[in-house]
DNA sequence: TATTGTTATACTCTATAACTATA
DNA sequence: TATAGTTATAGAGTATAACAATA
């Protein structure tokens, strides 16, 4: 019989790739709004902390410096934030949404939350509960685990 | 206060990500057999269903057919994984591991393992019953909505 | 004609290394 | 010298469209 930690562990990476995958194929796929999940998360830090750097966001993401400067490039591309050079320190830059960014931010968010509610919906209250504990268990061990 | 079902939703977005991350992370990690989260999933199906065709790895893995087409490729150039025509339908390709590709799979799924039971060891028995449940009750949801 | 797979094309994600500008 | 960010480079993942081979 498996231990408690090895069954856990292997049904942790039989279903964290698949809900990822629904998850990226969702935000993916709407006409206008279609957002990668790590633009996704990078504009949604940004509106959580406006004036942020790029430093802050690909530590948030969890992104290398280089690959979040690029993401962001193409943020700005499609005129969804904007990247000023910081007033305090002009190394940094400050990067916050556009108008036409938060809209967007918040109609991918809609469109995502309809789905993924759809779904759980489908849950008994009691499924829902453990989902949302087994979540909050998850993030604080993987958010603890990044200076490791 | 937000409904059940939408703070499920978005505790769900929150982590699936970062434990992704994670997870793609420590596989990448190691020489010699740093394997993608995909390309590891597509060898785990293959040992799993000998002589599988490319259809049923891209379904299983949940990729479009080009993509694992290529995804196989690589997997074939590394000496992964052996692709001949299949004698019984020669449009199809049967699929089978070589010895290289059994073992470093093996190696591979033994390092993120322990990787994993590490981190869960901090967690109390019933926190990991209750990740434990949680990601029986995702993988059916999301392995269900396939046809959807 | 329908199915299986490959090729072509075009993005995004990702990391490391080398570089620039500022502190 | 140290920090913030960009550019260069390289490889993988991803999808759609067009194609080839077989049934």
């Amino acid at each position: 019989m498996p231990t408690p930690a090895e069954d856990c562990a292997r049904n942790i990476l039989d279903t964290i790739p698949l809900v990822m995958r629904e998850i990226r194929a969702q935000m993916r796929s709407h006409r206008g709004l279609d957002l990668s999940v790590p633009q996704f998360r990078a504009l949604a830090f940004i509106r959580r902390e406006p004036e942020s750097s790029l430093s802050q966001v690909a530590q948030h993401v969890g992104t290398a410096l280089p690959s979040m400067s690029k993401l962001v490039d193409g943020l700005v591309e499609r005129g969804l934030v904007e990247r000023r050079p910081s007033v305090a320190d002009r190394r940094r830059v400050a990067l916050s949404l556009t108008p036409g960014g938060t809209s967007l931010l918040e109609a991918a968010r809609r469109e995502t939350q309809t789905y993924l509610e759809g779904i759980l919906s489908r849950l008994s209250q009691e499924e829902r509960a453990t989902v949302k504990k087994a979540m909050a268990i998850l993030a604080c061990l993987f958010t603890k685990e990044e200076g490791t």
